[in-house]
Parts: C-alpha cells; structure tokens; sequence
DNA sequence: TATTGAGGGTCTATTACTGTCCCCAATGTA
DNA sequence: TACATTGGGGACAGTAATAGACCCTCAATA
C-alpha cells in the first residue's frame, strides 16, 4: 500500500482539498494574471472561498498577490506540475483506463482526468495530451487528416512549434462547418501544419451542400487532389460529436433529422452518424473522407470529452477496436455506468 | 519532489487530519475494545470530536463499533502500520535526526515521533523501538546491563519473546530506587532476562545509602560478583532523567539538592548526576556501575523522552560521542531550540 | 481624466462543529 | 437477581468557522 492509498482510506476528504487547490492553482496559471472576481466566474467558486483558498496558497508560496492580479510563481508550477500525476493516480485513472478498454473493447485509450464541461482546462489537457501522443507516432512523409471543432481546434493549439518529422503533409479530413473560422477544419489543418513546420492543402467546400453541386465541385482539380490525398492518409485525427446536436449544427431538416434519430444515431465523426453498435445511419452530403477510407488508415484517433458524449464515443469505438480514443474522465465513468446497467 | 513534499505544500492542513486519526486509530488498536468516552479521556480530545472522526473511520471500515466497545479492523491494522513510516516522513524525522547528531556532536540517534509526555504511545514507540534496536546488535554470550524506571520498564515489555542470540546474561546497572516492583531495575532485568531467554543476576541494594552501609554490602558474595560482572558488561541500557526531580524521588536532603542544582546539575543516569556539558557533579550512594566503567563499556544505549528531558539527554550526550541515544520528537525539537537559542 | 478591474476590509447569515446530557442495551459484579 | 459500570446512539444548544455580499482604495489604461 502506498501513500494515496493509506490517504484514501484514513482521510478520503483529502481529495477534495487537492482537487480544489490544484483547481485553482492551475487555473491562475493559465490566465495568469488574473483577479479574485475573473477567476471565480471561470471555475465557479465563490468569490470569498477563492479568497480563503488564495491566502492559503499565497501564504505557502505557491502564487504572488500583485495590484494586476495574481500569478503562479515558480514554486508553485511546480507543484502543478507534479500534481498532474498525483491527480491520475488519486483518482485511480489507470484502472478506469483498463476497465473502459474492456468495456469498450478496444486497444488505446487515453483518459485525462476531470471533466471537460464543466472545466475549460481539462479540454486544454486532452489537446496537449492528443498532440503528445500525434507526436510520439508521426514519421517522415506522413500524411495527418484531421477534422474541425473545438477540441482539434485545441489540439493544434497544444502542438509544441518545433519539427519532430521531415516533409509532413497536413490535409482537412472533411469540407467545412460552422461559421467560425478558428475551428474549421482547413484552419485547423493549417495550423497543426504551420507548429509541425510542414505543408498542407485546403478542401473549400461547404458542408451538406446538394448532390448536384457536389458532384460539380468534385471535379475541380485542387479538390481532386485532395480527395485523392485522404486515401493516403497514415494518421486520422477526428472528433467525436453527438447526432443530435451535430445534426442541428449542420441546419439538416427537422424530418431527416428525426428519423436518424429515430434509428438509433448516437454519435457523429467526419460527416457520419452512427448508432451505438456503430452502424451508419446517415452521412452528411460533402467531401471528405468516407468509412472505407476510414477503415484502410493505419491509425486514427478519436477525441471527445464530457458526459454528454458518451454514447457518441461508444458508437465510434465500435467501428474500428484498434482505434485510439482520448477523452476525460467524465466520459469514461459514464460509459462504465451505461454499460453497467445494461449488462444488469 | 515526492507526494508528500507536494501535499506539504498545497494542503499543510492534511498532516493533523491525518495525525488525529491515525492518534486515534492507533490509540484503539492497543486499548481496544475501548469506548468513546475512555478514548476521549485517555488522548485528551472532546468526546464528541472523537465520535465525529470515529464514525468517518468506521464509514471507511478501519474499524467496527460493536457493545462492548470499537476495534480496530484487518484493514484498519495495516492503515496502522504502514502510517508509521509515512509520519516519520511527514514530520521530516530523518532531517531532524541529522540536525541533531550534529548538534549533539554523537554518532547515533534514533527519533520516534510525537511527544511521550501528551502521548502515551509514544513511550510504547520508543520502548518497541529500543527492544528493535537491542535485537539488531545482541550477541552470544553478551551481558547486558539495564537501569530503571518507566522507560525501562516499557523496553522490557516490548522486547519479543523470543532467543536471538544464546547464552545472554542480564544484570541491573544499578542498585534499586522506588517502592513500584514494576520499574525497579532487578524486576526489570528479570523480565528482559526472560524474554531474551537468558539468565539474570540481582541486585539487592537500596539507593542512596550512607557510606558504612555501603561498604558493608559490598562485602556480600552475590552482590560483589554481580558489581565484578557490571565491569565486563557488552551493552548498557540506561534510562536519562532530570537532574532535580531524580534527587527528589530519591529524597535527597534539599540542602544537598539545592547545592547540586546550583552547581549546574540537570540531567541524572545511572546514580550519577551531569550538568549539560556532561561534568560529573555528583553521585548518589549506591553499588552500581561508575564513570569509569561506563567509558568502558562497548555499546551505550540512552532513552529518554518528553520536552522536559532536554537538558538532561544534552548532559549525557555530553559523556561519550558514541554513545546512541533514543528519544521522541518532542525532546529532539526542545534541544535544537536551546542550542539554536545559544547560538544568537 | 474617467473607467475598469485589481486586492483588501468588514459585516452578517449560515453552516458546521463541539460540548453536554440523556437514554437504553449489554456486561460484569455483589 | 439486582445493581453498577461501560458501551453506543440521539438530541440540543452554544460557539466557531465559513461563505456571501458589499464597500473601499488603488493602479493601469483608454
């Protein structure tokens, strides 16, 4: 028995005080400098209990109190540092990482602790941990599709600038969605590109647009090309979304939307919806990659954190089991719970 | 930097939570079975606290609650020992040992943490922990010589019965003192003689006797070869008190006593009465081992503990640097204290 | 210069904690 | 058998700790 676990069982509200430090602590950190007031909107804590925790951690420290705001000082990103680990050993994230591979039989998984809705920070930590492991498994004259939304957004935020492979290609995965810019699968492409210092194509096409324009659009050459590029691809880096609210994010007609409902889509990835058993219900009308393709790439990853994903991550899972799948901890237990009580 | 450091820094409130627990954990377990109300007089904490921490112990099943009183569960056993070494850790034992071997200027120091004046325990850790440390360095044919006193008594006690080395030979260092059989040098060589199963000899002289009397009983057979035994002892245990209140339970005239404190003298071993450099101030009348024997001898083991046993442990730390001395916490920071004061 | 966002101070309501006493069951003893 | 002792559980009131709310002043910035 080691000290967490003597800790867990004489003094289990030893947690909670950990937690709510390491909280507090990492979030002065990654919006350094900041007040009292800004910080308690952010992880919603009273005011006057941030106060009370600040002094402690002021009087240890761990942070500076200035008239601009509060910063972490070099004690202190230690000690965040180091809690990391601690954090995923205290709350026994290697075991659920084992039980969620059974679970979902699968061979990856990465689990980062707390839960992404609720702490913006925890998404942060799946980007850096996603972009951590993209650069473990990237080689020379790779080829890395990746799609759009947030959380590849942040990932390719949380890519270190420096070169780790020559002659990198960045392709988006699938055309694009959404108004904003920032989480476009061309800009995220890009991006990942630029911090890996390699090149990358753009696919300038809507999401769900009519056959007909589609197959227009498909004959132009730098689409094309692209298309032809996907086939290639060694690396699939892609989110994981609800159906539902990926249905409504794509504007589809409120009837197409119902009936895919209706039959069972849970989850969506690159442009298709699929059920829990990972059948595909519906693909979204664009270019992209499709499930063959899919299938034929040597590594895809999948990221998606929050409860409200779970099933969604549990219908993607099903469709290759040597996928890797990055989510948070907040997913996970729910899965468990979900499988659980069905399996009752 | 390990678990603890880190939990040093972030939350410094978890060391009492896990100090009171593991107080009273630890204070069931040897008293058990043990009621609230008997736990709450015996560590001194309200009895309503003790049920509030008993009833989170119990929820995390260290312990059960039953009629006649708590237990201390399998599990709440091993919680106990293995949260020995994680308190000496905590209260950074190892450092202050080192502190102190230098402060003191004396090869060996053994630390058991806590305060054996406010905790009955403590005594018990250090009785346990001299009997450890007497097992590691007997051997064959070893005579070992031992004084009186409630230390003394309690390392006899803790001393396993059973044979490590053959042919031991246990003799008192001293001549008697006190109407308690129980902490009387005779009965306590007696009872480490047996649990070491070896022989003892006794030793049947009154303390603090005039000098005709004196030289009179030395004349006695036994006593004379036990006195010629005391010069070729191999190890002597020995008890370390305050210089004033050993001259008052041996009902030294208060003229002699007051001349004697005035001289300087505050700590007391073995009849012989120190001042804190370690100068010999005085003797009381009685056979027993002197000076000069006791510069002989090969091992010399000192125990003594509490905050009030300060000077005295510095006085006979004095005498010999390789002298080993055993105390608790509470001694050790009180002496480190005075010397840093000494020091200004 | 006006404004915004920062920390610090302070009062109050509430919550949690603790000391105290009572009751009853089980056990051991006269 | 009756009684005293010691055990746990329940309940309540007083107290201490905590959290919320609002104020102030100060400094940076537009």
């Amino acid at each position: 028995m080691d000290l967490i676990e003597i800790e867990k069982k004489i003094a289990p509200e030893i947690f909670d005080i950990l937690d709510i430090r390491y909280n507090i602590l990492r979030n002065i950190y990654y919006n350094q400098p900041i007040g009292r007031r800004g910080l308690s909107n952010k992880i919603n804590i009273g005011e006057r209990t941030i106060r009370t925790e600040v002094n402690i951690l002021k009087k240890q420290g761990l942070l500076n109190v200035e008239s601009v705001g509060m910063y972490v000082t070099e004690e202190g990103k230690r000690v965040i540092e180091n809690l990391e680990d601690i954090i995923r050993e205290l709350r026994g994230i290697s075991e659920l990482e084992k039980r969620l591979k059974r679970v979902l039989n699968i061979e990856n998984i990465i689990i980062v602790p707390g839960n992404s809705d609720k702490n913006g920070l925890v998404l942060k930590d799946m980007g850096k941990t996603t972009s951590m492991y993209l650069r473990k498994i990237i080689q020379d004259n790779f080829i890395i599709g990746i799609t759009g939304g947030t959380t590849m957004a942040k990932i390719a935020e949380e890519v270190p600038a420096n070169k780790v492979a020559d002659n990198i290609l960045v392709i988006p995965a699938r055309g694009g969605l959404g108004k904003d810019v920032e989480t476009q699968s061309n800009s995220i492409a890009a991006k990942l590109a630029k911090k890996l210092q390699g090149s990358y194509k753009l696919l300038h096409v809507p999401d769900n647009i009519d056959r007909e324009t589609l197959e227009a659009v498909l004959k132009i050459t730098d689409i094309k090309e692209v298309i032809e590029l996907i086939d290639k691809m060694n690396i699939l880096i892609f989110g994981i979304g609800r159906a539902d609210t990926m249905a409504e994010r794509r504007q589809l007609p409120e009837k197409q939307k119902k009936r895919m409902i209706e039959k069972g889509a849970v989850g969506e990835a690159f442009g298709h919806y699929f059920d829990i058993e990972g059948n595909d219900i519906y693909e979204s009308l664009t270019v992209g990659i499709n499930l063959k393709a899919y299938n034929s790439i040597d590594t895809i990853i999948g990221v998606a954190g929050g409860e409200n994903k779970s099933e969604a991550i549990m219908a993607v899972a099903s469709l290759r089991n040597d996928i890797t799948i990055i989510t948070d901890e907040a997913a996970a237990r729910k899965i468990i719970k979900i499988v659980d009580k069905a399996t009752e």
